[in-house]
DNA sequence: TCTGGATCTACACACGTGTTCACTGAATTC
DNA sequence: GAATTCAGTGAACACGTGTGTAGATCCAGA
């Protein structure tokens, strides 16, 4: 049963393979690092190579082109968004109070990821066609998470589907705004973000009483 | 009194100025058109040029460099956004309904003037920093304009100053997320225009009639 | 009608870019 | 232990870039 599996798969622990894999990663922090600085659009493949330390021809081994990089870049961030929420909705406590966790969940994914949610906040609209296309199609899934998430509840359960959608929609455009607030905030600032919080949990109770007396 | 009159400001309509101005209205224009195909931080001196028919080292007696260029952008996009909201204050239905006012104006607004309107929602996290600083700074202004506005209104002049500004800010972000929308939107689909109106009048609704709620 | 100054052109330079190619040397396989 | 695989190297290329300088063109005011 051995001869036949996946040397690649098998092997990645091996001294070649990890070395490879730590200049991959050397390759996404930079482009990280300097998408934070620069945008991700302007950056150069040179530059990256370069603040990897390695020769830029050395990039091919491990992404055909720049535009590759980044949708992999959209992928891993939005990896770490929907891990956040598969977490969240194994937390009971989760249930009984949406709203709350939700701004204290976001507010700290977004610190822990910052570098993530700064890239794609920036490439969403200012990125170019194929990375805001990915990062388009990831909100979309996203949002359809959020609803079947939001549908499971018990006080809202009997909404029409549109409704849940809607209200959805809303949460991630808030929670996009939001992140992008919290991305432009200066490290250690926790008065800030607390009021980020604040208003995040306002702004969605907002929604929901809205939204409560809008259908009444 | 006419010998000390500003030359340029007094012979704008000399054939001389004229033409000065029609180039650097094709450069303008030309910086548009390609910011909404690449975005304006990839587009370089000498395509704008090249579009606008002139040949690169001409643009300098237009503009100091690109990124002059970008804030002057950025100053003439606003401005008739400042238009639109100095007009909805002088009409008197606006103040009967300002909800399904403001949606109409806006998708007008954002349709009649598209390349600004795309111009802005994609540099003002994607740009550069000078851009980028020179939106924000553009859009707090009008935030609190729209707070003005909103504090004049009957029905919640007893409101406190910080609740009249959580409202501006909540409709700007509204009004910004929505703009992208309708930029995204393809011409002629009138159909897509009127939900995302009917959208923008249910988020604003939601908005004040939650507010209402919240505060008793 | 002439002259000064402006708008714009033509050419050139140094530089950073993406991508190619043959190569090296260490890890991996046989 | 020999052969092979392959991540990383370094030189080279064609190209687009911002910007400098010198000169052409043409309108303005005398």
């Amino acid at each position: 049963m051995s001869p036949h599996v996946d040397p690649v798969v098998a092997r990645d622990h091996s001294p070649r393979q990890e070395q490879k894999e730590r200049t991959r990663e050397a390759l996404v922090t930079s482009a990280l690092e300097l998408s934070q600085k620069f945008g991700f659009a302007q950056i150069s493949l040179r530059q990256v190579a370069n603040q990897a330390g390695v020769v830029p021809t050395a990039f091919y081994r491990h992404f055909e082109s720049m535009e590759s990089l980044g949708l992999f870049l959209v992928e891993q961030s939005f990896s770490t968004l929907r891990a956040m929420i598969r977490d969240a909705q194994r937390d009971p406590s989760v249930f009984d109070n949406i709203i709350n966790a939700s701004a204290d969940v976001l507010v700290e994914a977004v610190k822990e990821h910052k570098a993530h949610f700064a890239f794609v906040s920036r490439e969403r609209l200012g990125g170019t066609p194929a990375v805001r296309q990915a990062i388009d199609h990831e909100l979309n899934l996203f949002g359809s998470e959020l609803a079947i998430m939001l549908g499971r509840l018990p006080n809202i359960s009997n909404w029409t589907i549109d409704d849940v959608n809607m209200v959805a929609r809303l949460f991630v455009r808030n929670m996009v705004s939001k992140a992008e607030e919290v991305v432009e905030t200066p490290d250690g600032r926790t008065d800030l973000e607390d009021r980020i919080k604040d208003a995040a949990r306002r702004e969605m109770r907002l929604i929901v009483i809205g939204f409560r007396d809008w259908r009444s």
